[in-house]
DNA sequence: CTGGTTGCAAAATTTTTGCACTGGT
DNA sequence: ACCAGTGCAAAAATTTTGCAACCAG
């Protein structure tokens, strides 16, 4: 996905330099807070405002472009909307991989929910511990 | 679980009317933000102030008194810590449910840390939807 | 008694808002 | 050219901090 100008647009939104910027900084990154995107976007905008980002992310979650990942502790992420998956957060580096879902747990959740006559909307599952490459570091 | 005296004295936390009462009232409504816990807690002690909820909530997490639940689009709610349970969180009216964890979805979330090498220390499920309550209230 | 805790008020931080100007379509 | 979108500065909301008074152990 690089074609952020038709992705605007199909939902109601102009392609304007600032909103193709945050698409491809979070892209880049994977996973961001308001203030990590704003430090890399005002590298290729200087003139960009706070405002603006607080604004379009506040826009793109409506429209579902981007999704908000709340995380235990820290300020929340943000990140393109794709596919459902896990995230695995480190505790340490505060790095968010993705991992596909599981068939086998997608089922359970659902069932879950017939059961208790909820109406399952969304699945988030975060999963918390240390990366391998922090335990590396912890272990030197 | 009513010997809050006792959970405090355990992490190292004097047992003030104040800690007593943050407790109660989570321990009473389930899930609460900042803003709830104060709103209740003031009832029961008029002259309490908003620095000592923070204050106290941020001591009782980091003893795991306390759990940080986050919340898509909305302020992080806390929680009494106890064994691990899965989230169902009512979009509609914001009630959050818990549900005991699955063996089966545990099990699928440890191999796959294991195969990833990541050393994993709490898992996170929180299930998105509408509640059966407000499902009625939608239908009618 | 005494060190941890509280409550207040002030400071810091984060997020939202209003509005003139700009730029995408 | 029109109107959504931007950027600024100001306001609002949220969270943290410093400190004198207080109270649990």
């Amino acid at each position: 996905m690089t074609d952020y100008v038709t992705l605007l647009k199909e939902n109601d939104l102009k392609a304007t330099f600032q909103r193709i910027s945050i698409l491809d900084v979070i892209d880049k990154n994977g996973h961001m807070s308001v203030e990590d995107i704003y430090d890399e976007v005002i590298k290729v905008h200087p003139s960009i405002s706070l405002a603006t980002i607080y604004k379009n992310i506040i826009l793109m979650v409506e429209r579902t472009v981007l999704v908000e990942v709340p995380i235990t502790g820290k300020k929340p992420k943000y990140e393109l909307k794709k596919t459902d998956h896990i995230h695995l957060v480190c505790t340490e580096c505060g790095e968010v991989e993705d991992k596909p879902c599981i068939e086998a747990t997608d089922k359970v959740f659902n069932d879950l929910s017939t059961q208790e006559h909820f109406k399952l909307r969304k699945r988030q599952v975060n999963l918390y511990g240390i990366c391998e490459s922090c335990q590396r570091k912890i272990a030197s």
